[in-house]
DNA sequence: CCGGGCGTGTTGGGATACCAAAAGTTGAGG
DNA sequence: CCTCAACTTTTGGTATCCCAACACGCCCGG
């Protein structure tokens, strides 16, 4: 649903915050690496303001630490930091998916199937970007029907460090015959099944998070 | 300058955001009152540029709404947005005290003990202060014993609307009855036993939400 | 050869002044 | 009473300047 409409006047500091945020997602910019203040502004054309909200934006992300009166540095994730985030997104996907099943009615089904079928569509022609995209909404979707606003907001703040950490999960058509089952169980209101199948969901995508953690492009002892 | 003795080197952003959570947490702010970033900066003798630090940050924590343009607002709250608030607080709270369980060795047991210990004596005494306080440190040594930093940053920005909404909850003596119970299955390793209870103990703070919405005095349709 | 200080340059936090654009507000006219 | 156009308020952003805290490299002594 996003970028339906043109965005008549986009604020510099969320166009600076999704330049800084794509730039560490995408490995532009390396885990330890400073971001400064005078540096990124003079780079992208704006006053420092703009930048300093874009960091303090992409702290509470997650993806950036910073200290008082220092530079920035973009976060270097511990074997723990990725442990910690995967126990934390287990429970609240879990919650997602448990609310859906009790609260979707026709209507969201209907949409959740969309999504699915134009992923595993994407995926059976390696078009992995499209697969990509279908996969996210149909976790947003999911969330619409858990019709819990701040499951939402809790998302929305992981969602930089989902990017980051399990950029490119590669097996396409894995992942939407996971949500085939997620779907199935959801459809049956079969929350058992759910608090069973989601964990599994979930380590499949850890797999890649430990894939790039042996490589070291980004993550540190 | 209005300079009372700052700590070493407080942070006027930090002061700042402090003063005006304390406010809208203590309901010297009201919910929809304004938040005009001069007027606030004339008061507190600062450049608007810690002012809009601090709103920014109040607006992660949830409790100040600001849309671009615009005054930001004291949040209002509905009864969607507090029923929303408990369901995602139980599964956060479940997994804090289920981990701390599961990890936790003797001498993060004696912390916790000695916490309960202290709130016991307050609430017998009816030192609402000491006890409230002993209470947040029950669960702030909780969270250790959890041993996930993502959980601690989780509940960090979950207290200030958890301050907001729950305010003071007046039960002191039922309230440490409540932390003697977790603090005994958390000793046992009794994991089942603490998913049955938390939901009961969350549920009596909720009834202090309920009043406050009642009140009217702060909470909108 | 190594480690602790010390001085220097860098960097964020903050203040001030000013501007443009888009909100909100008001009032006149239908 | 409603609508639409002026008017005012308020934020987002730019541009500078200053300062204190931090980082770092250099030097010196053990």
């Amino acid at each position: 649903m996003a970028g339906a409409m043109a965005a008549s006047t986009e604020l510099e500091s969320v166009r600076v915050t999704r330049i800084l945020r794509d730039d560490i997602v995408l490995g532009r910019r390396l885990p330890g690496s400073r971001l400064v203040e005078r540096d990124i502004a003079a780079e992208l054309n704006v006053s420092r303001l703009p930048v300093r909200e874009a960091i303090r934006t992409l702290v509470s992300e997650g993806v950036v630490v910073a200290r008082p009166r220092t530079w920035a540095v973009v976060r270097e994730f511990t074997h723990r930091d990725i442990q910690d985030f995967a126990e934390v997104r287990e429970a609240i996907e879990t919650l997602i998916f448990v609310f859906a099943a009790e609260r979707h009615d026709e209507h969201g089904i209907a949409r959740l199937r969309g999504a699915y079928e134009r992923e595993l569509a994407a995926a059976q022609t390696e078009d992995s970007e499209a697969a990509r995209v279908a996969a996210a909404e149909f976790h947003e979707i999911a969330v619409d029907l858990a019709a819990n606003e701040m499951l939402g907001e809790l998302i929305a703040v992981f969602l930089t460090r989902l990017r980051w950490l399990f950029g490119q999960h590669d097996d396409l058509l894995a992942m939407a015959d996971e949500h085939r089952v997620i779907l199935e169980a959801l459809v049956e209101r079969d929350t058992e099944a759910l608090r069973k199948i989601i964990p599994e969901h979930l380590a499949s995508g850890q797999a890649a998070a430990a894939r790039r953690l042996a490589d070291g492009s980004g993550v540190m002892a």
